[in-house]
DNA sequence: TATGATACTGACAAAAAAGTAAGTATGGAA
DNA sequence: TTCCATACTTACTTTTTTGTCAGTATCATA
């Protein structure tokens, strides 16, 4: 969570991001949980926390609320806050959520067409 | 480089992987360096270990190889030993890793088109 | 006989990502 | 008055990825 601003590591993914539009998505939606969620959104346009928990098979709470929060900074989902007790919040996708669409879809058939392929 | 194969970790990925075809995707693109050494041999057809080097801003021989040698063994790309000294080796994708080529596309021009919209 | 060019290797260290476990807050229902 | 459900927090540990640095092999050429 914490990064190191002047390591190497950074400096080369800074260099990355900057200067190539891949490396830039790839940071919007890379790691082990973002796509998922991205997708689940995708499907069911709006999700409660505990519904979005339930279909993320493995998750921590630590991960989703990081993952979430990151997403949202991104300004790729929304999270409404309902004001009651106990508390109901909800996510759907922005636009910009959605204008991945596109580039989401063409993956997932890329790999399941491929999966069988390579056997990793 | 060496993983331990039932920590939660792994054992999530694996989940995530065999059953999404986006994670998979994701397993065979993601990372700092492959996706920049897919798009200099889209590019550029073939290239010696050493001008794809000098491409790569800031990589480690280690990366390099260890990059290519993952490339290699999912099949994306073909390592091809000329017998001489000093040695020559070129890469160049195969036609597994010709395919990414939409996604890789979508996804710089996604990228190319939301950086300035998200300041990270 | 030493040097140079190229494509690697291997042991180790740092950084980043992911996971664990135990909390907190709220207000209505039992 | 204690308990419950939900959506988080927080401090800490483990795992994974990335980077550093100093090698190695080959043979033609100087």
């Amino acid at each position: 969570m914490e990064r190191k601003a002047n390591s190497t590591n950074s400096i080369n993914e800074v260099y990355w991001t900057e200067n190539c539009g891949i490396a830039f998505t790839l940071s919007v939606i890379g790691g082990r949980w973002k796509i998922s969620i991205l997708s689940f959104l995708l499907n069911d346009k709006k999700l409660r926390y505990s519904e979005l928990k339930k279909r993320l098979v493995g998750i921590s709470e630590r991960m989703m609320i990081s993952k979430l929060k990151e997403l949202e900074l991104d300004g790729l989902v929304n999270r409404i806050v309902h004001q009651q007790v106990p508390p109901k919040v909800e996510y759907e996708l922005t636009e910009l959520g959605h204008s991945l669409k596109d580039i989401l879809v063409l993956m997932d058939k890329w790999g399941e067409n491929n999966m069988m392929k390579i056997e990793e």
